[in-house]
DNA sequence: CGCGGGTTTGATGATGCTCAAGCCCGGTGG
DNA sequence: CCACCGGGCTTGAGCATCATCAAACCCGCG
C-alpha cells in the first residue's frame, strides 16, 4: 500500500527518494480501507485528513434542497482526496465524499503534513506540484463551464479523462458535466451512429 | 505604487515587514501602467509575469470560434493576475488579459520569484497563501456553475463579490456567469421589483 | 425468475439564447 | 448649448437546448 504512495513521489520528482525520508513519510501516513458507498466526509464534519488514493474510486459531491447531487470532482489511484477548504481552514465542509469502488487511502492529518514538509523536502515540492496542478485543472473546468455547450463539455471530459467514463456510472459523468443523466444518454448516442 | 504591496503583505501576514526585505521585494518587482483597453496578455503568448495590481480593474477571458469573448476571471486592487498555467509551465495562454479601468501593476517574472521564495520566507508564506485561496476560490466557482441555475448564481455572485458590479459593464458580467447580456439584464429586472 | 440500479427513449415544458429594435446616457464636436 | 454618436442596457418574439417526468428496457445477481 505504502509501496504506491513511494512509486508516485519517485515519479512526480523524477528522483528516487530515500529509505530514511520515506521512513519519516511512512510514520506519517494511516492506511485506511472503505467500502462500496461508505463515506469518507460527510457535510457539516472538518476534513480531518489528506487522502492519497492507493486504489479505488471516490467521488466529491454536495447534495441540493431537492436532494439532487452534485459531483465536483473524481478520484481514482494516485490522486489525493479532501476538501481542502475544510482541511486547511479547519471549517465544516458542504460536500460528502465516499468511494464508488472499494477503495484504500493513506491519510495525513494537517499536523503531519505541516511537520513533513518540513522535513522532507520533497513532500514539499510534492504538495506545491499537486497545488499547482490542482488549481491549472480547477481554472480550466471554469473555462469549460461556461464556454462550452453540454455537448463540447462531453467531448472535452472525453479527451482529458476518458478513465473516468470506464470507472464511473452515466449518471455521475452527467452531474459532473452539470447535466441531466437522460440529456448524456442522448448526446453519446449521436456520437454512436456518427462514427 | 510599492506601499498598496507592502499595506498588502503586511496584511495578510499579521506582522510589519523588515526595510531589508522589502528592498529585496521592491527590486525583483518591476512596476507597469496599462490603459483602459489595452493588452497584458494575448492568446498565444507565454505569460512572463505575475502581476499585484496596485490601481485599476482587469478581466482575463478567451475569445471563442464565433468571436465572443467568456471571462474566467476579473481582478481589481490587491488582486494576483497570470495565467498560472501559462506562467508556472512556460506554455502559451489561450487567454487574453486587459484593462477594462486605467490600471497600476507590479510585475514580477519567475526567475525573480523563485529567488524571492526562497530568500525572503514572508514571501513564500503569502504566495502560498494566495494559491490556497486561489484554489478554494476556483471550487467554488465551479460547484455554483455545475449547481446552480443561473439566477442562483447570479444572487451567489452578488453576495460573494458584489465589488464586480460596481466596477465592470452587465454585459461582462453576465459572461462571467456564463449567461447572455439579455437574461441577466431580465433576471436584475425581476429583483427590483421584489424588493 | 424476479429484483434493482442504471440507462434509454419519448413527450412536454422551462430556461436561457438569438436576433432585432429601441432606449438611455455620457462624451464630442459644431 | 444642443445635436449627434456610440456603447451599453433593456425589451420583445421566436427558437434551441436541456430538464423533467414517466415508462420501458437492460443486465448482473441473489
Amino acid at each position: 500500500m505504502y509501496l504506491a504512495l513511494r512509486k508516485y513521489i519517485d515519479q512526480y520528482t523524477g528522483t528516487a527518494i530515500s529509505d530514511d525520508d520515506f521512513e519519516l513519510i511512512k510514520k506519517a501516513f494511516i492506511p485506511k480501507k472503505i467500502r462500496r458507498k461508505q463515506y469518507l466526509l460527510q457535510e457539516g464534519e472538518v476534513c480531518k485528513y489528506l487522502s492519497f488514493i492507493t486504489r479505488g474510486a471516490m467521488r466529491q459531491y454536495t447534495v441540493d434542497d431537492k436532494g439532487i447531487e452534485h459531483v465536483v470532482r473524481f478520484g481514482i489511484e494516485n490522486w489525493w482526496m479532501a476538501d481542502r477548504e475544510s482541511f486547511e481552514l479547519a471549517v465544516p465542509t458542504i460536500y460528502y465524499i465516499d468511494a464508488w469502488e472499494e477503495t484504500e487511502l493513506l491519510q495525513i492529518n494537517s499536523t503531519n503534513l505541516r511537520y513533513l514538509k518540513n522535513t522532507v523536502p520533497t513532500m514539499k515540492a510534492l504538495t506545491q506540484e499537486m497545488e499547482k496542478r490542482s488549481y491549472i485543472a480547477a481554472q480550466k473546468r471554469i473555462h469549460s463551464a461556461i464556454s462550452l455547450t453540454a455537448e463540447e463539455r462531453y467531448l472535452d471530459l472525453l479527451k482529458q479523462n476518458p478513465v473516468f467514463f470506464q470507472r464511473f456510472p452515466q449518471n455521475m459523468i452527467a452531474s459532473y458535466l452539470g447535466i441531466s443523466p437522460e440529456t448524456l444518454s442522448r448526446i453519446r448516442k449521436n456520437y454512436l451512429h456518427s462514427n
